[in-house]
DNA sequence: AGCGTGCACCTAACAGTGTTAGATTGCAAA
DNA sequence: TTTGCAATCTAACACTGTTAGGTGCACGCT
């Protein structure tokens, strides 16, 4: 009986195995290539009998979405709370940008996969354990998804179709300054005098500034002496 | 000669017309039912003719994004720069709840179209007056869009998905609570604890935390007496 | 052994999508 | 009148999500 090593196991073809080959999609394509034919295809399957699996698209994409979430690892327990915060939003901010589209698949998706619990389990803890109340502590987290999420939304998109014409990021940060000079100077006079710094600091310098103001808001809500 | 008053005059067709058709589908039939031939048929058209006035439908929505920035107006110019920026925030989140999809439609777009300039250019003359640098105008301004799409795009799907099923908003938050407070309590104490913590305060007041603790940390920005 | 049950896949099709090519209209200037 | 161009049309292509109904196959039961 030769061990069969092309199609060792049929790989029983669960929902996680689906995800993943969604994930593979996601990146070969894109979000606006991630049809299910190709998801079914991926897994060695017709498009149709990935409703057996899924009830929708949506129902796929919510699967894809946790797969996302699968392997960002948080920051080591060492430090205060804010360099602890820091670290998590940079990773989370690193992590989405690593993946083709992430941001737009977890855009307004809020159905949180065990992997986003798991996550979120973990930073709530530290949160508790910085001093922060169970209330803020909650309101913390929101406010972090909800910038790195919206950051990551802006910077993410541009990016990627620079990418496919070939321009470098050097020269989308330029183009956009040039058009910002255009513009007519009495009508925008802030805009045109502004082009630079508008455009010229780096994306991770952009979102490094907003994240230091938002710890910086973040200490004043704790006893003085534990920020 | 009887002045003709169904059809006054061919309206001309011209790229702000489409966008305000546009708009119309994008009320009617949220983003996903939003179509090239439904926006024809809107203007009494058929579909391949919006290919003469636009390139593609991605450029479609970016003038249906700008036409979502028509009429938001910006805030009074009383009151110190915290009062105006939280003005200014709360009535951007207002404007874009009050829209359907407009979240969706705004996420990841930047092309900024004329309407969105002229909000920045106001919002950027209001913190240059407000003393922060130039440098630092930006940033804000970028950290506070940031936040607040990144806000509105979680808390705009998910009640439009309830309201198309017709369950409340305050059964919406129920449910998130039970299902928080339903998983295994060994793994995920924290989440179980904070159940109502974490779904209980309604979104306008977790909004309005994550914008104070953001001016908060603006407020250090400046130099003291100012703030 | 035979039988049924139901899981997991299939084919075929439907209505609708974005987009393009090429033909056609109507009006304005030469 | 003819030329030419702006704006629309028809027809089609390849593709999308989704459903209905059929097919094989492994299992438990008698």
């Amino acid at each position: 009986m030769p061990a069969d090593q092309d199609d060792a196991a049929p790989p029983a073809l669960t929902r996680e195995a689906l995800a993943r080959a969604a994930l593979r999609v996601l990146e070969r394509d894109g979000l606006a290539g991630l049809s299910m034919r190709k998801v079914a295809a991926e897994v060695g399957v017709k498009a149709a009998s990935l409703y057996w699996h899924v009830r929708d698209k949506e129902e796929l994409l919510d699967l894809l979405n946790d797969a996302l979430m699968a392997d960002v690892e948080a920051p080591p327990r060492t430090g205060d709370w804010r360099v602890q915060l820091r670290a998590y939003c940079e990773r989370y901010r690193a992590h989405l940008l690593g993946r083709r589209d992430a941001a737009k698949v977890v855009a307004g998706r809020l159905a949180p996969g065990p992997n986003l619990l798991r996550l979120l389990e973990d930073q709530l803890d530290r949160l508790r354990g910085a001093g922060f109340s169970a209330a803020d502590a909650a309101m913390v987290s929101y406010l972090l998804g909800a910038y790195v999420q919206g950051f990551v939304l802006q910077e993410q998109s541009p990016m990627a179709a620079a990418e496919t014409t070939g321009t470098g990021r050097r020269q989308v940060a330029d183009d956009a300054a040039e058009r910002f000079r255009a513009l007519p100077a009495d009508e925008f006079p802030r805009l045109v005098a502004m082009a630079d710094d508008l455009t010229g600091p780096d994306l991770d310098a952009r979102f490094a500034f907003g994240l230091e103001r938002i710890l910086d808001g973040l200490a004043a809500l704790l006893p003085p002496g534990r920020g």
